[in-house]
DNA sequence: ACGAATTAATCAGGGCACTGAGTATTTCGG
DNA sequence: CCGAAATACTCAGTGCCCTGATTAATTCGT
């Protein structure tokens, strides 16, 4: 009697939009690289040479995730992972040749699915998409990250 | 040098959201039950009795994930699971008092949440941001599923 | 009535995502 | 210089999410 709508919960929402995604990624972009791993070539394509964490940080996987999806595109001789001479801590990362053709390769398929995807949606109400979404995640980020005291000095 | 940039990715957008999502839950509305053992619950609010399948058909969840999130709640004492005397294939599904005292905290909780998720959305931009994502997971649910070849018979 | 197809649930296996605890290395304070 | 704090990474544990294969029960066609 006192069950709710989730099609207005947020959090529903946004999980059915991620398994929707998961399928069409899987059918038209690959069945061996996911989403995240791809991000992660991505991030060093644009940055060759970044350690574990910096890259985690940017495609927003934590630690633990990153080290896994680290470790298996490593498996797959997708990237190099050597001991940073300057900081024993780090490890810095480098796509393999395979590595930069596999980014090349699925940033095509990438683009095309994408526009599947967002096929229902006009051009306009693409931008309003993103606008919303990535408002809507920046600011819960914003709340666990408390980015400094956040002080309007002067 | 080809890197691509993932805030136009719907992809990336949908996984960061729903990460956002996932953190604003564990320190706003429980620690112990998720988001989608929420929506189970939810489910059998408004239809007590319901088989297991038939669960993860109306929260959006595979035959294996349902069977999980199933026997974590039923593990808590949360809902009981008998054979169906009709059907000896499926199993009943039914809240325990404890069950629907969890499903009434928790919808409270919930609530105060979503709101503070979409805080930073206007009134009209909380329903666009609702219809676009809707209509995108939607569609792309529909690819998956061909439901009947849509022919119209006459 | 009886074998074949269908259906509900389970199991094995791979991947994503988080937390808390532990290890190694560097940096910083006295 | 040396011990304490910080940092990068690893490990153990929990939970979500999917596919393909298997098992048990029902239904359907002949």
């Amino acid at each position: 009697m006192a069950a709710v709508d989730l099609t207005t919960h947020p959090g529903h929402l946004a999980r059915r939009l991620q398994q929707a995604h998961y399928l069409l990624w899987n059918t038209m972009v690959s069945e061996e690289i996911t989403s995240p791993q791809f991000a992660v070539l991505n991030a060093l394509v644009a940055e060759p040479g970044l350690d574990q964490r910096t890259v985690g940080e940017r495609v927003g996987l934590d630690r633990s995730t990153i080290a896994e999806v680290i470790s298996r595109l490593g498996r797959r001789g997708l990237l190099d992972k050597v001991r940073d001479p300057q900081d024993g801590r780090r490890f810095l990362l480098r796509l393999t040749e395979d590595g930069v053709r596999t980014h090349r390769k699925l940033t095509v398929r990438t683009a095309r699915m994408n526009q599947v995807f967002l096929a229902p949606l006009s051009a306009e109400e693409q931008s309003v998409f993103f606008d919303l979404i990535r408002r809507v995640a920046d600011a819960a980020e914003g709340l666990r990250n408390p980015t400094e005291p956040l002080v309007a000095q002067g």
